[in-house]
DNA sequence: TCAAAAGTGTTCCAATTACACCCATGG
DNA sequence: CCATGGGTGTAATTGGAACACTTTTGA
C-alpha cells in the first residue's frame, strides 16, 4: 500500500467495540469535535470510509488498527444501516460540513462488533479522534448521526450471538476466574446464574480450562485461574 | 411517486427468496440474457440497485413486489456483500457492459432474503428478466456475480433463524397439516425428527392451532389442518 | 382388501433447577 | 478474629429421545 487509497465516499463502516471491566459492558466512543461551528463537540462510534479496493471486513479492521493499534481481535458484521435520511439530521450538518465536501451524499454503513480485552487497550488519541473513551452500555450518551439506533441493534445481536455461538468470552483477560466468568454472563444475559450449576456447566462443556495458578494479593480465599478452551474458538473472523 | 427516482449506483439490494413446495425448499432465480455478445444468458438473483430516496428495506421490498406482485412478505436483510472484486469477474463483464454505463464500478450490495408461499406465486416474467424461475436449493446453477457465495450464506442463515427464532413457518400454505409442518422442519435443519415427539410439541408449544377441518381427496386418512398460531408472528419485517 | 399416510402413549435417560455451608486469605 | 468472596454435592423436576401398532380413506 504504498500509493494513497481512494475512498468511496458511499459506504462508510462503523465498530461498536465491546469491552468488559468485569463489572459492567463498555463501548469505545470518540469524540469528534469541530471548531467551525463554535467548538462543538458530539460523540459517535468510530468508523471510516471504506477504500476503493478494501473489503468491508478489511475495512472494518483497519479502523479497529487504527483505534486500538490491537491485532486478532473478533470482528463481525452484523447489519447495514442505509436510511436516506440517516446523516440528514440537523445536529450532525455541521460536523459533516467540516469533515466533507458534500454533506448531502447518502452514505449506507456497514455495522460490525467486535470484542477488545479492556487491559490490552488504554484508550488514546488515535486518526479518528483527540479522545477515546470506554462508555458503560447502560449510560449511552446521545451519539451523533444513527449511532444511537446502531448501538442498541448491537447489542441486541450480541446476546443473539453470545447464546447461539458462545462469541464474546475474548472479552475476558488470558486468565481470570470463574466468578469473572459468570459475571460476564449474567451481564449479557441479563439475568442471575447459580454459581454451583454455572461451575459444573462450564467444566463439563469445556468452555474453559484450570491453570496451575492462582489469585494473588486479593483479600478472601484465591480463586482458581482458567483460561478459555481454544477448541471452542467460535467461527468467527479476527482481524 | 410521481417523479423519476434517482438511481444510486452504489449500492444495491439482492433478494434470496425461499419457497416451500412439501418436498423442497426452493429459491427464485432470474434469467439474464444480453444479446450483444452472442445470446448468452446467466442466471442470478433478483435484485437492483437502490434509490436515492429509499431505505434498503424499501429497496428489497420493491424489489420483491416487482418480482411476485405480493404484498406482506416477510423481508429479513440478512448480509453485505462488498468484495471489491464481486463484480470483476470477466463471465460478468459481458452483461455488467449491456446493463450500466460503468462496469468497473464497485457496488456493495445489501442481500435479503424472504418468504414467499409457492401456491400464492407463478413465475411470470418481471421488469427484472423474462424468466423467473423455482429452484431446489440443493441443485443451485452457476449464478452471475457472487450470488451463489450469498445463496450460500442465505441458507446457512436460514437455519439458524429458524432455530432462533422460528421463522420460515410463513413458507407453508395457510392450511396445512403436520405431516407438512413436520417436512419444513426436518429440510431445514437438515434431520429426521420424531413424528410423535414432534407432534406433542408443536401443540405444547402452541406453534400452530387445530383447524375444524379435514384434508379431502386424498388416497389415505385425511389428516387433520392446522393453521399457525398469530401469536407466533417473528418480530421480523414484513413488507 | 390393499396401499398409503394419519394418529396416538409410555418408558427411560439426560439436563436443569433449587438450595446452604465451610474455607482460605489479608487486614 | 473478621470480612470477603471461593468453593462444593444432592435431590427433585423437567424436557427430550426412543419406540410400534391401529385407523381412515380411495382405488
Amino acid at each position: 500500500m504504498s500509493t494513497k487509497p481512494t475512498v468511496n465516499p458511499h459506504v462508510s463502516c462503523d465498530c461498536v467495540v465491546f469491552g468488559f471491566d468485569n463489572e459492567k459492558l463498555n463501548v469505545l466512543l470518540i469524540e469528534q469535535s469541530y471548531e467551525r461551528l463554535g467548538d462543538k463537540v458530539q460523540n459517535a462510534l468510530p468508523g471510516d470510509h471504506v477504500w476503493e479496493e478494501e473489503s468491508l471486513d478489511e475495512a472494518a479492521g483497519r479502523v479497529l488498527k487504527e483505534l486500538t493499534n490491537l491485532d486478532g481481535i473478533f470482528l463481525k458484521q452484523f447489519k447495514t444501516f442505509g436510511d436516506p435520511d440517516r446523516l440528514r439530521n440537523p445536529k450532525d450538518l455541521a460536523w459533516l460540513e467540516s469533515y466533507r465536501k458534500k454533506p448531502a451524499t447518502r452514505v449506507v454503513t456497514v455495522a460490525y462488533y467486535a470484542f477488545v480485552r479492556m487491559d490490552d487497550f488504554e484508550p488514546a488519541a488515535s486518526s479518528f479522534a483527540e479522545k477515546v473513551f470506554w462508555q458503560d452500555v447502560q449510560d449511552i450518551p446521545q451519539l451523533g448521526f444513527d449511532h444511537n439506533e446502531i448501538m442498541e441493534e448491537a447489542i441486541e445481536v450480541l446476546r443473539r450471538d453470545f447464546e447461539v455461538y458462545q462469541v464474546g468470552l475474548e472479552l475476558l483477560p488470558e486468565k481470570f476466574t470463574l466468578s469473572q466468568l459468570q459475571n460476564l454472563y449474567e451481564i449479557i444475559l441479563n439475568r442471575k446464574l447459580d454459581k454451583r450449576n454455572f461451575r459444573k456447566k462450564v467444566i463439563k462443556e469445556r468452555v474453559v480450562t484450570p491453570l496451575d495458578e492462582k489469585q494473588k494479593g486479593v483479600l478472601h480465599k484465591p480463586a482458581q485461574l482458567f483460561e478459555l478452551n481454544a477448541a471452542n474458538d467460535p467461527s468467527g473472523l479476527r482481524s
